[in-house]
DNA sequence: CGGCGATGTGACCGTTTTATGACAAAATGA
DNA sequence: TCATTTTGTCATAAAACGGTCACATCGCCG
């Protein structure tokens, strides 16, 4: 007897619970004026299971950067003295904290000045007064971008990748996978069923700013499949003529 | 007995608490000589989780348009070389492009001037400097208007057509379909009732630039029926004798 | 019932798209 | 630095697809 039991858990997971053992706790630094919105944001992000770093000036920022970087910042756009852009700009220009993600904060109505000057070198931004829950998520995007992402495992498929560890693993057996291939596998893996087209892989796995022949892509998931056959799930990594590839396990 | 457990693991979509993200990715394209807005319009628009397609003119554009369909395009409506209403005008005319929702950007002082030629085809405008919320705003009711359900499937008749996943499935079957006549069962599927002539299903779904036999029609048409009649709906591709084809389940 | 135009269908073959092995450049690491 | 792994590109093979034709059917009309 053949018994195909299928489970397609659509319900969110709380991941943070799950995968809260033995990982890193990110540190963000919150750079506001304003005691209660800096409060409320310290609450927030701490109850997230974050470690919260607080600076009440962009000056004051800096001098707590020298000895710790932090993982990710909150900077308001409005600040007494130096503003948030300045803070941006300069953070940007020094190697040692060119990487640390930005979320700028502002007002509604600063809106589109901010944007003006999106080119100071934010990632990202919100508008106050903002939900908390928004916060999050755009904040684990922006880590997750920068390769950061504490969301643990992601399996399916019996493909397990472990990005603490940077290890990928079919029902145990450890998988001998190179960079670029991981970086494909984790792609497909993280959208399945969805079709991605070579450029949107290019994007997604090389990077936006490398340029590179859109045929390159066939060969690595031809490599892709290569790995995954003695496991059977090469099929799994499908061709949709026309457009890209996708993984999926019907078909 | 064999028993398979398969678990798909539907992570939480990070940046998805931006509350309505479907599964769908849509696809933008902007048509804008300025640098600066266009960069401004790429980092509002990916932030909001569109994918994004540039051009620099209206030329360049319509190149594009060659081969990539996006689901909606923000045009300006100055732009050196050919204008924006001119290209607007030029989409509508072509069948394989009149139904892309146009949203205009226009200066303020330039406001009445476009309102002018309101009926060159565009479906909505913004003045410049606009604000990033009220763009996306605007875009999502262009998208929603425009038939794209907000998760980019479209359904009828027990048949599912899957934008995000390249993907057609007649009640929970999948359907091993080829490129053209998925883009023809698209077509008519999406336009219950009518009928359509071979010129017109020429345009739609091989494209204005082409010129094919228009018996072509005819074979492709088949070949859809044949892939239908498994499930018991190639009688709803219907014949109109002396006009053309029509999907219908009664008659 | 016969004729005629319209439509259905199988086959054919050129074209496009994708798969894959080989190779050299580049990166990595000892 | 040298050996090894990784990577991008190319050339070519293989496969899928698409358009057209020829001929079979069908349906309408006189």
């Amino acid at each position: 007897m053949v018994c195909f039991l299928l489970v397609f858990w659509h319900q969110p997971v709380d991941f943070g619970a799950i995968a809260e053992m033995g990982l890193m706790r990110f540190k963000i630094l919150i750079v506001e004026d304003e005691p209660e919105i800096r409060e409320l944001l310290k609450f927030s992000l701490e109850r997230a299971d974050y470690d919260v770093i607080e600076a009440e000036s962009a000056e004051a920022a800096i001098s707590l950067l020298a000895d710790k970087k932090p993982d990710l910042a909150v900077v308001d756009w409005m600040l007494p003295g130096m503003s948030g852009v300045a803070l941006a700009k300069r953070l940007r220009k020094d190697d040692f904290t060119s990487d640390i993600p930005l979320l700028m904060l502002t007002a509604r109505s600063e809106e589109t000045d901010l944007l003006k000057s999106f080119d100071a070198g934010f990632d990202d931004y919100m508008s106050k007064p903002f939900s908390p829950k928004e916060l999050i998520a755009r904040l684990k995007a922006l880590l997750r971008r920068s390769g950061l992402s504490d969301d643990g495992v992601l399996e399916a498929a019996g493909i397990r990748i472990d990005k603490s560890n940077h290890r990928v693993t079919v029902r145990g057996k450890a998988l001998a996978i190179g960079p670029t291939e991981h970086r494909l596998l984790e792609v497909l893996l993280q959208n399945p069923e969805r079709v991605f087209e070579r450029d949107q892989l290019l994007d997604r796995v090389w990077g936006r700013s490398t340029y590179i022949e859109t045929r390159t892509v066939d060969v690595h998931i031809m490599r892709l499949r290569t790995l995954l056959k003695p496991h059977g799930l090469d099929s799994a990594v499908q061709t949709v003529r026309g457009v890209g590839y996708r993984f999926s396990l019907s078909d």
